[in-house]
This record gives structure tokens, C-alpha cells and sequence, in this order.
DNA sequence: GAAAAATGGATTTTT
DNA sequence: TCCATTTTTC
């Protein structure tokens, strides 16, 4: 017989905290963890400790004995979802199981999955990615635009972001177009009639795209009452991240979750509001103790990340904001290297500077993740990455196309996405035109088929059906009909990764290496999904997941720098996606009128105040040398070459705060009779 | 249904 | 200029 030995979870001690949060923070941070009751905002600058207050602040409250599913920890993406996870469970050496920590799409995901039926939304709704909202769209287009007679009619990605604009901002569409389209004003009509059609579209297919998550949370909170009920009572503590860049939605959201218990406190930098152009408002961070009249406010203002002389600069150029709590913050390091302002004569030259600097500052000491290069916009890194491979400097440049939108994936996911939904047409239309012989046409005609059916999945796979179409459509449906089937048997269904298997067995396989020139990679990808639904045994939430989670594969890889060794590799990024982060050595180009601030944010003082916040931005992410790169000329696809004045960012700075700099070029004639 | 020609548009981007 | 998308053509 087996001695049994039995293994006993270790007791926790109730209130005994293991964390000596003293030693661990500074003194305001130490008061937001601990006295951060009833509602408060902290008002966190650049490189302050805001994400590790937030993580003590949970820390603590679970030390305290608050249970985790009573606390709400929202944050702006699902990487810093994942960050404050880890963090939380590294302080207290355990599982954060039960917290409700995540974007605010997937919690109102989760949310709406626990009441869906109560919403009406059957027990079963996909969500739509963007660019599935903008096939939808399209259609919506079509059917509004051919019986206008509309010609010239804006893209169905300009109309879709209008309706988004409309519905996270909470204003008309017609009053969307008027304020920030109004190019547009003759298309007004419709615009709003498409709006209604696609609302409509979604209804019928059970889908719910990015944005309903949001306003069909709002409802469920509104109309079913055992939902407000739950979650009012529920979330005895409610944090928010990056609160200046929520918008009109999420600001009600949270109202109404922390109704009964009034814990709300949130997190954020007003200097550091760069999201409007989605709508985000600044309002609502502004307007928080106004909401709140009894609300405490939180400054950390000492700022660990940059030398003095950056500091200067940069509190000096946020000063000219007008809309803004004022801050100064204060340096906790030396006085450092005046940053430098440089003088280049057009883009080639920049690009120029840029790469000598940077190996010279590797020769003095710094690895090239010490460095980044920042620019307004993606065009702009285009000569810049020309010279790094020319130079054989290593370097990523963020952004590119993500993971979970890429063909292959949702072609494979369709599948699944079908027997979780059956009423989801676009992925009906999806799969089947990946059979030869199916276009949209026929798709369309075997979608209509599998209606008549009742939808049932089954029926769909017996020989009989569709028996009436042409030979080669019925070739292709066989071969569709084939990949299904084994999706549909039992304990199949139960686990995504198994189903993944199985449309790759059943010819998906054979159709990426039929179909992709980057084959393998995209089977890579493809086994790399795999792995991800491995962790899930519910199909819905999986697909839940997947369409919520932006991938793993964000950042594209320079080749061709010949050296082979494990490097780390310099980083390319526009400042918008480097918001968060910091490096010793900063280069922010193209700081030219027009370029930065763009041209199209002159006109307007509120969206010049966010390019000087993203501007702030740029030059907060510097720890130690900031180097400002302004181009004196540049090439216009309608203009010719045109004289760029400096930025009016750097122009209103006190002129002690940086030191001029002009560049010499050995041969400045070489380069043009190079380039002819 | 695929290849060739024409057109148009060019901030920022997560979910 | 350069790219992606749409329209046209075979």
C-alpha cells in the first residue's frame, strides 16, 4: 500500500503584511498605497512610479484581506494588463487569481458573456476585429451608396471611424462630421443612414465590435438590475490607469461601477493626454474633482527617470499648455548633459547625424537598447532606417502588422468561429471562399442554404446539402464540408487548439504553402496560436481572447546586419508607441513646422496642446542625452523642396534650456551625384 | 478570376 | 515619391 502524504496550502496571515511598503516607496507614493480611499486621483508625471504605486496599492489592499474579485484594476493595454498581473503576483509570492485586471474591452467582454442572454444577445456573440467591422461596413456602403447613385464616396475605413468616433464620443455622427470632418458634411445623410444599417448588420449576425463592448456594457448596467447589482457590490475597489486617455464610455463606466462603494482611484498624467484623435478626452481627468467634489488628490512629482537638464526642458515646454493641472517635477538625478538642438539640411543629412551619433555613443559605452530614434509619424523613419542598414546598425521598428489580423490566422480561426456562432456570416464567407470554385457569389448562396437549415452545423455536413449548386462549387463545399465535420464531434469542441489541429489537418495546411510565399513563417505563426489556445478549453472565450489580444509578433525584424550574435538591437518607434518607456539616449527627429507639430493641428489650440503634450512626451522618455534633429529642408510630393521652419516646440523653449548645433559635411556634393 | 492599368492619398493607433 | 487599393481588361 502507497503511504499518503498530504501536501497542506500554506496558511496566509490575515493582516500581517509582508511587504515593508515604507522601505519600498517614496513618501507620496507611500500615501496614495495606504490612505488611497473613496475617491481619488493621483496625478502621476513622467517617470514617477506610477505603475509600481498602482501594484502596491493592490498589493496592499490584498494584504489588507480584500478578497480579489472584489478589486477592478483597468488598464489602456493589455500588455500593462499583463505586467501589473506579474508584478502583483511577484510582490506577494502568489497567484493574483480572481482579480479582475485587464483592458476595458475585455472586462466588459467578461461582463457581457455573464449576462448576454439577459441582454438579449443570445449566448453566443463574436466579436469583430477592426478590420472585420470594416468589411461590414462596406457592405452597409454598398447598400446605402447604390440606391444614391453616390459617386466619389469616402472609404468604408473613413466611414468606419467616424461611426466609432460618433460612438465613443457620444456626439451624432452628423455633429462628428461637422466638428472634425468637415469635408465630409454632404455625406452626413449617409453616413448616419449606413450607421443604423450596420447596427442593424450586427444585430442579426450576433456580432459586437469593439465599441458596442463598451456601450453594451453600459447598458447592462443600466437596464438589467441583477447586473448592476452584482458588479456595483462586487468591486468594493475600483483602479484606473492611464486615465487621461479614457474616453466618454469608459468615464461612464466607471461611474457607475463604483457607485456604491465610491473606491475609485485613478491614475494618470494630464501632460501626457495623446489620445484624442480616438476619443479620448482629457476632460474627464480634468474634471475629476469637479465629478467628485469630496475627491483627494495625489501629486508625484519626483521624477526618477531624467537628468536635470532634460527636466528643465521639458517642464518648460509643457508650461506653455494652457488646459492642465500645473506640475513641476523635480528631478531626483544629476544635473546631466544640456540636451542639444541640431540644425541638418534635409532628411539624408539627419539620417546621417543620427547614425554617427549613435556609434559613437556605442563606443563610449552604450548598447544600441540604450538608444531610440523618435518621430511624429511612420514615414518619417523611412531614410533613417535606409542609413542604419547601410550602416549595419541593428534596429526594430515598432509597429507593423499585427498578429491576430494577419490572412492566415483569421482564415483559420473562421472555422471556429463558425461552430461558436453559426449565425456569423463573414466568417461563413470567409471560410468557404478558401475553397476553389467558391467566390462571394456562391458564398452568399450557401450561406442563405445553411439559414434555410436552421443554422444546424450538422445538417450543413451531410452529403444532401447544397446537392442543387453547379459541380465545382459542390467540389469546393465538399472540401469545406470536410474541414467542419470534425470540428462538430464530441469533446472536439471543447478544446480550440484540438480544432486548430484539425483545420490545418484537413487542407488549411496544404492551402498556406499553395498560397503564401512566407509559407513557413506563417505556419510558425500558425503553431504559435496553437500553443496559445492550448491554455484555453472553452472555445468562446478563446476566440474571445484572441480578437481582444493584439500579438505577440508586434515588431519586424531589420536583416542584414551581418552580425549573428544575439544583439540588442537599436529601436525605431514613433512617440506615440513609446509612450511608457524610457532609454538613456533619445533622438527625436523631424522637429520641423508642418511635420511636428503637423501641419494639421496648427489651426486648432486644443490640438496643439496635445502635439506639445506628445512632444513632452519625446523628451520625457530621455534619461541621460536628448538630442533634437530639426531638417531645414524637406521633399513635398506636391511642392517640390520646401524650407521647413524650426518647431515652434523648440522655438518658444527658453534658449539656455539647449545648445545649438550645426553639421559640417566633408563632401556635400558627393551625395546628390551619388544619388542622380 | 487573375493580371494590368489607373487612381488617390499620405498623422498618431489600441481594442 | 511611393504605396495600396480599385477599376479595367482579357
Amino acid at each position: 500500500m502507497t503511504k499518503k502524504y498530504r501536501l497542506v496550502a500554506p496558511e496566509k496571515p490575515a493582516a500581517a503584511f509582508t511587504i515593508d511598503y515604507r522601505a519600498a516607496l517614496n513618501d507620496s507614493q507611500f500615501d496614495v498605497v495606504t490612505t488611497a480611499d473613496g475617491p481619488c486621483l493621483v496625478l502621476a508625471g513622467a517617470g514617477s512610479g506610477k505603475t509600481r504605486t498602482l501594484i502596491y496599492r493592490v498589493a496592499y489592499l490584498l494584504e489588507k484581506g480584500v478578497r480579489p474579485e472584489e478589486i477592478l484594476l483597468v488598464t489602456f493595454t493589455n500588455k500593462a494588463a499583463e505586467e501589473m498581473k506579474t508584478r502583483v503576483e511577484g510582490l506577494l509570492q502568489m497567484h493574483s487569481k480572481g482579480l479582475w485586471c485587464g483592458t476595458f474591452h475585455h472586462i466588459g467582454n467578461r461582463s457581457l458573456r455573464i449576462y448576454s442572454k439577459a441582454l438579449g444577445l443570445g449566448d453566443h456573440f463574436s466579436i469583430l476585429d477592426e478590420e472585420d467591422s470594416r468589411d461590414l461596413v462596406k457592405h452597409c456602403v454598398k447598400t446605402v451608396t447604390s440606391s444614391s447613385g453616390g459617386l466619389k464616396f469616402p472609404k468604408p475605413a473613413v466611414v468606419h471611424s467616424v461611426l466609432s468616433f460618433s460612438a465613443n464620443s457620444q456626439i451624432s455622427i452628423t455633429d462628428v462630421i461637422a466638428r472634425r470632418y468637415p469635408y465630409l458634411a454632404q455625406f452626413a445623410r449617409d453616413f448616419e443612414a449606413i450607421g443604423t444599417l450596420y447596427t442593424e448588420k450586427k444585430r442579426k449576425t450576433n456580432h459586437l465590435d469593439y465599441d458596442d463592448l463598451l456601450l453594451k456594457w453600459i447598458e447592462l448596467l443600466d437596464k438589467v438590475p441583477a447586473a448592476k447589482e452584482r458588479f456595483t457590490a462586487q468591486f468594493r475597489f475600483c483602479l484606473v490607469d492611464e486615465y487621461q486617455d479614457t474616453n466618454r464610455l469608459q468615464h461612464e463606466i466607471i461611474r457607475r461601477l463604483a457607485e456604491r462603494h465610491r473606491n475609485v482611484l485613478v491614475v494618470g498624467d494630464d501632460a501626457q493626454s495623446i489620445y484624442s484623435f480616438r476619443a479620448a478626452q482629457i476632460q474627464n481627468i480634468l474634471d475629476f474633482p469637479d465629478i467628485y467634489s469630496d475627491a483627494k488628490i495625489f501629486k508625484l512629482e519626483t521624477n526618477y527617470r531624467s537628468t536635470k537638464a532634460i527636466l528643465n526642458l521639458a517642464n518648460d515646454s509643457i508650461r506653455h499648455n494652457k488646459r492642465q493641472f500645473p506640475k513641476t517635477l523635480a528631478s531626483a538625478r544629476g544635473s546631466g548633459e544640456t540636451p542639444q538642438f541640431v540644425r541638418v539640411r534635409d532628411t539624408g543629412q539627419e539620417a546621417g547625424f543620427v547614425a554617427q551619433k549613435i556609434l559613437e555613443l556605442r563606443d563610449s559605452g552604450y548598447e544600441l537598447s540604450d538608444i531610440a530614434i523618435l518621430f511624429r509619424a511612420h514615414y518619417q523613419a523611412a531614410e533613417v532606417e535606409l542609413e542604419m542598414a547601410k550602416r549595419g546598425i541593428p534596429y526594430v521598428i515598432r509597429g507593423g502588422i499585427r498578429f491576430f489580423e494577419q490572412a492566415h490566422v483569421k482564415d483559420a480561426l473562421s472555422f471556429l468561429k463558425i461552430v461558436a456562432n453559426p449565425s456569423d456570416e463573414l466568417s461563413w464567407s470567409r471560410a468557404l471562399m478558401l475553397q476553389p470554385g467558391i467566390g462571394a457569389g456562391y458564398a452568399d448562396k450557401i450561406i442563405d442554404l445553411a439559414d434555410a437549415e436552421g443554422d444546424d452545423l450538422k445538417k450543413v455536413c451531410q452529403p444532401a446539402f447544397g446537392s442543387s449548386l453547379p459541380a465545382k462549387v459542390r467540389e469546393g463545399l465538399h472540401k469545406f464540408k470536410q474541414v467542419l465535420r470534425p470540428l462538430l464531434t464530441d469533446g472536439v469542441s471543447d478544446h480550440p487548439d484540438t480544432m486548430l489541429e484539425e483545420v490545418l489537418a484537413q487542407g488549411y495546411n496544404k492551402h498556406v504553402l499553395m498560397n503564401f510565399e512566407n509559407a513557413q513563417d506563417r505556419l510558425e505563426d500558425l503553431r504559435e496560436l496553437i500553443n496559445f489556445a492550448h491554455t484555453y478549453k472553452d472555445l468562446k472565450e478563446f476566440l474571445g481572447d484572441v480578437t481582444l489580444r493584439e500579438g505577440f509578433k508586434g515588431e519586424t525584424l531589420a536583416e542584414g546586419s551581418g552580425e549573428e550574435e544575439v544583439y540588442q538591437p537599436l529601436l525605431l518607434s514613433t512617440i506615440h508607441q513609446a509612450k511608457g518607456l524610457e532609454w538613456r539616449a533619445v533622438f527625436v527627429i523631424g522637429l520641423a513646422e508642418g511635420l511636428f507639430p503637423h501641419a494639421k493641428s496648427m489651426d486648432n489650440e486644443e490640438n496643439l496642446e496635445e502635439e506639445r503634450r506628445l512632444f513632452y512626451v519625446a523628451v520625457t522618455r530621455a534619461k541621460e542625452e536628448l538630442f533634437l534633429v530639426h531638417p531645414m529642408t524637406r521633399y513635398d510630393y506636391q511642392a517640390g523642396t520646401v524650407i521647413n521652419r524650426p518647431s515652434m516646440f523648440v522655438e518658444e523653449l527658453r534658449s539656455d534650456l539647449y545648445e545649438d548645433v550645426e553639421v559640417e559635411e566633408d563632401n556635400p556634393e558627393e551625395r546628390t551625384i551619388y544619388l542622380e
